[in-house]
RNA sequence: CGGGACGUAGCGUAGUCUGGUUAGCGCGCCUGCUUUGGGAGCAGGAGGCCGAGAGUUCGAAUCUCUCCGUCCCGACCA
């Protein structure tokens, strides 16, 4: 055990998409299915989807938002409501023709039962929302409209990858009607603030937040604010978006009410998501070659109890003193909540049973033997200071459990950050921009590029052949700071600058 | 959906070009023994209609065709 060994391979430097694979399996987070494109999220996966779930719903209902449920079928007449909308999705959607099977001839089912219309499989819920907040808006008294709801949502996806993009995905989707534009603009900065508070305080995932250009916005909408983090590959993941819809929607769906002074008005509308998709930026934030590291806000469990039971005469005791010491923890809280603590007593050998919970990324592991016992010690393995484990006094350990727990959230965050800020530059010269995003060894490009910060006058032209030239998009223009100087294509006048990055 | 690579046990693979006895190997799994603050050792064992279908052939994992799936690049996207 001289050599330092890796549990994951290959390593994030050999392959990084395949690398990527191995800690999802490694961590048993999910896996593909016989159905194409849609995994099965196992339970450690679901478990974090939960958490998230959680905070993200307490979120939504401290702004004053409510759930609702709305159908997964969507007549393909309402889809087709809005123009732009119905261009963006219909290369991507699931359709429900017919109502039955039936046996023929030989035995074989066939559809049968055509349906007069078809059904799409909600790749988005604007339009059958968007119909019933028709009928539940009346009157600028029943404004604003706050409604959120979770679901399952189907993209039919090219090429779909664990977590990232999948056929079907977990997501929620808020959708609200005001009787104002500025309100319906504020409402989207409010979520976008939502999303970036949690990706930083929950994921440890640093975020940009800033808006979308126009070829990359979501069709339908007016304006879309997003949140980019940075993977570990230096590539760009959308990880939140918020669209301003306008009243495209409302005109679509006749979202119209009566004003203050009796005049018919149409409804501003929002509506923003967030997806399973936050899982793959976890990972690919945190994980490393040993595996998934999964902050301590959202793991399912945080300080797993391996107990060490060398010799059988002590083994009873061993446990014992285990099952006191989960109690204990549990009655320990932690970001305002229960420690959640499980306890391995599975009947494996230690160091591989370490090992596994190293690779699923508990934040902190406690192994328990014998001498431990004698001691009044603790044998404690913090996941993001790669395992490095130390002895410490029980007591010593329970004091500060809440303490390191935080500090392994904090910890998560500064390192991604600086990674992030490591990997975010201001360019000013187009050669320098080509550059940066072109890989020193073509034939097995290794991970080069990040963020680059540029002016740009805002000309689409540009953007294009940035598209073109080297696969990279305007991620966002950032929010807030805005410093004028010259675009580094044209020479012309740039209101401020855009980050360029390589995307998922 | 375009270009490329590839499907052999749960995972990773040899064999495929140059068709030919019971398809090897490593990890994992099961059993036993040994070991025990560490992803261990030894021994034994289970597990494959070689992605599916059709064809060529006396004979196909191997050759041909068609599907299906996976991965990478592109287009698209949460």
């Amino acid at each position: 055990m001289a050599k330092q060994k890796n549990a994951i391979s290959p390593t994030r430097e050999e392959d990084y998409p395949e690398w990527y694979q191995q800690v999802v399996r490694a961590a048993d987070l999910a896996e593909n299915t016989p159905v194409r494109g849609c995994m099965v999220i196992k339970p450690w996966g679901y478990g974090i989807w939960e958490n998230i779930r959680d905070a993200l719903d307490g979120m939504f209902k401290e702004t004053g938002h409510k759930n609702a449920y709305f159908p997964l079928f969507i007549p393909k007449s309402f889809l087709q409501r809005e123009a732009e909308h119905v261009d963006g999705f219909a290369k991507e959607c699931a359709v429900v023709t017919h109502s039955r099977l039936e046996a023929d001839k030989d035995g074989i089912l066939q559809p049968a039962g055509e349906l007069d219309e078809p059904l799409i499989v909600r790749p988005t819920s604007e339009t059958i929302i968007g119909e019933l907040f028709a009928r539940w808006v009346q009157s600028y008294r029943d404004l604003p409209l706050l409604i959120n709801q979770w679901a399952n949502v189907v993209r039919w996806e090219m090429r779909p990858r664990l977590f990232l993009r999948t056929a079907e995905f977990l997501w929620q989707e808020g959708h609200t009607v005001h009787a104002t534009a500025e309100e319906a603009i504020e409402e989207t900065h409010l979520m976008l603030r939502t999303y970036a508070d949690f990706a930083e305080n929950w994921l440890a995932m640093p975020v940009l937040r800033g808006e979308k250009t126009e070829a990359e916005r979501f069709p339908g909408a007016e304006t879309t604010l997003c949140i980019e983090a940075m993977m570990q590959d230096r590539k760009a993941l959308q990880a939140g978006t918020s669209h301003f819809l306008g009243q495209n929607f409302s005109k679509a769906c006749g979202i119209k009410f009566q004003g203050v002074q009796g005049k018919e008005e149409l409804g501003w509308t929002t509506s923003w998501g967030v997806s399973t998709r936050l899982i793959g930026g976890m990972i690919m934030t945190h994980a490393d070659d040993d595996g998934l590291i999964v902050p301590p806000r959202v793991a399912p469990t945080q300080v797993a109890i391996l107990p060490v039971t060398p010799k059988e005469d002590s083994r009873v005791q061993v446990l014992e003193a285990c099952e006191a010491l989960s109690k204990e923890i549990n009655e320990c809280t932690a970001f305002d909540l229960p420690v959640r603590v499980e306890m391995d007593d599975r009947d494996l050998r230690g160091g591989e049973k370490y090992w596994q919970w190293v690779k699923k990324g508990v934040p902190l592991t406690v192994e328990v033997g014998p001498r431990d016992l004698e001691n009044g010690t603790v044998f404690v393995g913090r996941r993001d200071l790669g395992g490095k484990r130390e002895g410490m006094k029980r007591e010593e350990f329970i004091s500060s459990l809440e303490d390191t727990l935080v500090a392994i959230q904090k910890n998560l965050f500064t390192k991604a950050q600086d990674f992030q800020k490591e990997n975010t530059r201001e360019i000013d010269k187009r050669e320098e921009l080509y550059e940066y995003f072109t890989a020193k060894n073509s034939s097995k490009p290794e991970i080069h590029g990040g963020f680059a910060l540029i002016h740009w006058d805002r000309n689409p032209k540009w953007e294009e052949q940035l598209k073109n030239d080297l696969k990279v998009t305007i991620r966002c223009i950032p929010e807030g700071v805005s410093v004028p100087g010259t675009c580094l294509f044209s020479g012309q006048a740039s209101p401020g600058r855009v980050v360029v990055a390589k995307s998922y």
